[in-house]
DNA sequence: CGTGTCATTGAGAATGTTCAATAGGTGTGG
DNA sequence: CCACACCTATTGAACATTCTCAATGACACG
């Protein structure tokens, strides 16, 4: 039996009432986390202005007017403390998320008490897949840092999709990136040891921060707590906590004042048996043509 | 550290070379093992005709053209024997693969030799993912059992999208189930013991097999090796077998010949923590309208 | 300075792995 | 029909990994 002491979470996420529209009061309620945490974020990079448009752009090339539509989305953005759950399980969701700032994450708890995060959704990622179909979300949905958060109804987003198709065919990509991430912790937790899945997870990571300007060449911030970790990568936080211990002794990272750098880069990716060729597909992108049209 | 035994399939599969195209010769070349596995599937079920299409009648109303397109992509189906490689990672592939008989699957080697599988192709089930972005794949797909398989060349399953937007609609809704269970994988591997995670696995089987008619109530031809098995839940085959052998002990389960039933399906379930939804989301099917096209 | 959260440590117990051997079943060739 | 080869399933025993429980630090905040 693997019925793991229960982490913080167990207790803190399943009881709020879930957030379908943007919740005004959130902000007032808990403004104490809600302050430092993004800004550290968003400054530790002069380049990080809307990290949505920068991974985007990874994957088509985007025209003046579709820059035009993703920075009004990133306009709209609201603070949410950390740990605040967003959309339940079975939920129909009325509109998508986009992570400007802070780490979210999609979720499920099982009645055993234990938790597993299925995704990390960082700045730029954005929530939104079943969508078109009105279908109740297979996972929750929830902030792991404190995040400054886009809620973008289902009208808007959908008009957006019809009105661009760059940025249609962009997200399209986005999906299947995320397929095969999907499938890349499958092997991770399936046939990877405790040291293995954790540089894996770093690895991951250190990437993904990179594409948005979010991480500098070896360093970035790391908010995340040890019992989130353990319930990303299946383990225990306690041996969370001996795996990271035996991952500085060996003097690949270092870990502290929840910034992580990487000091021997090449041999945290041996460990890991890290090849990123999934996160960075051989896009094929789209040129802008006249068939563009301009935003409405 | 984790290095497994290396099963069987170790260096079985990675040696042949992959098959981008049709390979006639196989089906002369290992005759022995092709000849009864898939018509003893098949024989299993009288209604078992055309599975792919009774899976996408779950989640659209299909017009009489779009049934008539179906049958004709499994009719021109060939036999591959077990544990044939059918492409390789980062292969770019020129066909999608439709499954009408036996079990295939996708799958990751890593260095140390362990393979992890990281999803199911059933019969109805479609390989076709990254086929319009020519994406090189971020893993590799090969058959479990001798399968029964129909490589659809890609200009045809582009076409056949664009011809039928019915159809189209429904491989969408494909997707996000698929993308559904993935996330699923990673809660069971991550989250679950040995034994939860088996009988999970194989609650999910019974109801992907019963989708397609190929599972009675609660019994289910399993040609699956406990090799495979143990590549499937991460785990070593030695301990697949024990857990096996303590489902069958506790009454749950009955395995033998390569067939299973399930003796106490709520008792599987509830030691699964089963839960269905993501297998089959509340489909809003389309009804057949006069802005459907006859089949060309 | 008390309270709460997160990180760290120790020690015993459970779960899972490895290695190695044995058993069962099936098809092949004589 | 039997002996053999091969593949799969099963078993035992030693070992490794990981978990649980419980206690202790470290640090931030009011």
């Amino acid at each position: 039996m693997r019925t793991l002491q229960p982490n913080r979470l167990v207790t803190t996420l399943p009881m709020p009432a879930p957030v379908h529209a943007p919740p005004d009061e959130r902000q007032a309620a808990d403004p104490h986390h809600v302050h430092e945490e993004p800004l550290r974020l968003a400054s530790s990079d002069p380049e990080a202005g809307d990290p949505f448009r920068r991974k985007l752009a990874t994957y088509v090339e985007l025209t003046p007017g579709d820059i035009r539509e993703l920075d009004g989305l990133a306009a709209s953005g609201r603070r949410y403390p950390a740990q605040t759950p967003l959309l339940h399980q079975a939920d129909i969701p009325e509109c998508a998320i986009l992570v400007l700032d802070g780490f979210a994450c999609r979720y499920k708890f099982l009645t055993n008490g234990r938790r597993q995060i299925t995704a990390y959704l960082l700045p730029g990622d954005l929530f939104e897949l079943d969508l078109e179909f009105r279908l109740p979300l297979d996972c929750a949905v929830g902030t792991l840092t404190a995040c400054r958060l886009a809620l973008i109804p289902r009208s808007e987003y959908e008009d957006l999709i019809r009105r661009r198709p760059r940025i249609a065919r962009a997200l399209q990509m986005v999906r299947l990136t995320e397929a095969a991430t999907l499938r890349e912790w499958i092997t991770n937790l399936g046939s990877r040891s405790g040291p293995e899945r954790l540089a894996h997870f770093l690895c991951e990571m250190l990437l993904r921060l990179r594409a948005t300007g979010l991480a500098s060449e070896n360093q970035y911030s790391f908010p995340i707590t040890q019992a989130d970790l353990a319930d990303t990568l299946g383990m225990s936080c306690v041996h969370v906590n001996r795996v990271l211990q035996k991952l500085r002794r060996d003097g690949l990272i270092e870990l502290s004042g929840r910034r992580l750098t990487i000091l021997r880069p090449d041999g945290l990716r041996t460990l890991a048996e890290y090849d990123a060729s999934y996160l960075k597909p051989a896009a094929t992108p789209l040129r802008p043509s006249a068939s563009d049209r301009p935003a409405a």
